[in-house]
DNA sequence: TGTACATCAGTGAACGCGCGTTCACTGATGTAC
DNA sequence: TGTACATCAGTGAACGCGCGTTCACTGATGTAC
């Protein structure tokens, strides 16, 4: 193992991808400096050369696991351009999704344990949230804000609940509601909005 | 202070009553045995008298905050008899609510939590998931419970949304997006559901 | 190009601390006579 | 009703453990000559 700048930086981003990870599979609480660096093979004493405290390290890795996660649920398996509402709701409250905490949305992963976090977490996590309405206001025809507020509030709360459900064919009967009803709502947009 | 039975019951009474506030308003995580006997003014060993364990108090807890979260959150001020779908949206999504974690609705305070925990917890609050999809499918014209499911993910999503949310402004408005749209969702399904 | 040296990423023992749990104890209670 | 005793809720010291953090160290790296 060398010690170059390179092979620093490279050991701070596999820290910060795995913390990033368990952050999402486990919680804002169930990171440890010892177990974080053993599931990265490192001893745990080589962490304060990469961050200043356990604490700081939680900042660095709540934006990673927002950033993550945005990537992974929202730019989806193709990456070229702009797609359209129907295809996010298809991604998003999916099964998939539903199945892979750790690989997907940090926002929902997140969202009851950022919601008692301090004010820095909070700005953090409130910033992708209104990315995220913005995001879908746009690819709704209407652009409208509200209907965007809805849809992603829905989205968030579809994909927890779909989590809690120990019963699968409910669990399953929750994306689907949601996302057939969410759909209905970009084409009552595009048509120019239906009371 | 009293060693009779009934001294006992509501000694434990205490103590669950104080861990579902604390678990609601600080989570799963939160929950330490000796903090916890200290803010019920005793002291740590005995607990043992009123639970075998952290671990079995914290299932009677989830129990116990997700009833009362369901009271204080869908009940409402008014304890007589059934209120309609509008009403309930007016409490659950006001700003009284998202500035009240500890008094209010439990599934919201730990959705995150309970997502990734065992599935004795998540079995738990399935059932309040159940009862909150029923109660809202019963108050909507339809009975329809995709329309329920729709509007039960949106009452959560936009409720933890904006506890997270830290431009104030922002977070009443999706509160009140969600409402009115919500209030439509009534309205239609009343009508007999159009597009 | 080859050698001597300073740097510093990573190691692992040690620290103080709070955790969940155990246990010998105390003293007010309810019961037996 | 009054006295003697068993019960047991609550106390607080003690335990082993894992936590975040510190620090003297090691050895491979990049640099100076």
């Amino acid at each position: 193992m060398g010690h170059s700048q390179a092979d620093k930086a490279r050991t701070r981003e596999r820290i910060l991808g795995e913390a990033a990870a368990q952050l999402r599979d486990r919680g804002l609480e169930s990171i440890g400096v010892a177990r974080l660096m053993r599931s990265v093979a490192l001893t745990h004493g080589g962490f304060y050369n990469h961050f200043g405290s356990r604490s700081e390290l939680l900042a660095h890795a709540l934006e990673r696991a927002l950033a993550d996660g945005w990537r992974a649920s929202m730019a989806g398996a193709a990456p070229d351009g702009p797609r359209g509402f129907g295809a996010r709701l298809r991604t998003f409250l999916s099964r998939a999704h539903r199945d892979s905490r750790a690989g997907g949305c940090a926002i929902a992963a997140l969202a009851s344990d950022v919601a008692r976090a301090d004010e820095r977490s909070r700005e953090v996590m409130s910033a992708w949230i209104d990315t995220f309405v913005d995001e879908v206001a746009g690819s709704l025809g209407s652009g409208d804000e509200g209907d965007a507020m809805l849809a992603v509030s829905a989205m968030i709360g579809a994909l927890l609940l779909s989590r809690v459900q120990v019963d699968r064919p409910k669990s399953d009967r929750m994306l689907k509601a949601v996302r057939d009803r969410l759909t209905r709502l970009e084409h009552a947009a595009s048509r120019g909005a239906p009371a």
